[in-house]
DNA sequence: GCGATGTGGACCAAATTGGTCTTCTTTTCA
DNA sequence: TGAAAAGAAGACCAATTTGGTCCACATCGC
């Protein structure tokens, strides 16, 4: 399968909605217009925040707005903000662990010598090709973002009364 | 850290030892060969042997080899084998579920279409221009081949004398 | 000062992964 | 023809990772 985790599947769903905004939204208003949870925007958002993704502002009215426009930020800056760095393979980051081991099993002995780096560095230039305003403006979405959000606000609706209640006050 | 699985790891391994050796061999000769496991060596053969990245020979003098030269065989391919189509988000692989649900939750609802099939395709041919004759060729290997069998055998003696004695009857 | 909002981290359940084992089939060779 | 060598298929369990949630605290605006 080759997936990118489910938190940065959400991540770049959180940004392309920020992106087509173009707002400062409290987290609990972009899990109402997106219908992820909001204590997972929550979380992604710490993420993006320490990569300098997005900003922030706290405080009554405070929330979350992009920190540069879409047009500069790509999939592998949203990837590598987080997965981490992009390495395919444990080789690759040879930082040694607290015996001074290294990360790879075998050390030095390791017949890869950096033929992996060659990898990693396609596929993060590969993914750096796709910016997300690329991903914002898509070739032509199925439905009308209003539709979208309202379809969203149903959704969220249907999560249970208790929490609805309490994102929609 | 968007990481393949280890065991892909270890089928690039085997296949770039492979590719050097160039003959057909038994699973617990290429086990002493690389100092993988055997019975990881065999898990990884079994689905490299379903993908049809070699070729195997049952019975005595038996083993396993390449089925097609290393020049044609691709990152993506041996990828592919140990891990199944390149999708890197749960959206792209659209096979609906029993329940007739699809995969993403959110359905044609995700705000996404389409957008990641251009990553992955983008993806998948970064990792289509390297080769295992690539890999296998190498800048420059630390070490000779040779040292790295040798090394390889001590580590394997060093797994247990049970295990080492029955692998090396 | 109070309420709204973000910040940082702990925490646990669930899913995935990795590694091993067992049993069976196929092939070679004496 | 039968025994040994080798692969094939899959079950199984432990360890790790992931995901989702929650709590206590820090800021900010009114």
């Amino acid at each position: 399968m080759f997936r990118i985790n489910k938190l940065t599947d959400y991540a770049v769903v959180l940004l392309v909605d920020m992106a087509r905004s173009d707002k400062v939204r409290a987290a609990q208003q972009i899990a109402l217009d997106t219908g992820v949870p909001l204590p997972t925007v929550a979380k992604v958002m710490k993420a993006l925040l320490r990569s300098g993704l997005v900003v922030s502002h706290r405080g009554a009215c405070g929330g979350y707005g992009l920190a540069h426009p879409p047009r500069s930020i790509t999939v592998a800056d949203m990837i590598q903000a987080l997965e981490g760095p992009i390495a395919l393979t444990a080789c690759v980051d040879k930082a040694p662990h607290a015996d001074g081991e290294e990360a790879c099993g075998l050390g030095s002995l390791c017949p890869m010598n950096g033929q992996w780096d060659t990898v990693n560095r396609r596929v993060e230039a590969a993914l750096r090709t796709v910016t997300l305003a690329d991903m914002a403006a898509g070739p032509l979405p199925a439905f009308a973002p209003e539709f979208t959000r309202a379809r969203a606000a149903v959704l969220a609706a249907e999560m249970g009364a208790e929490r609805a209640g309490e994102m929609a006050s």
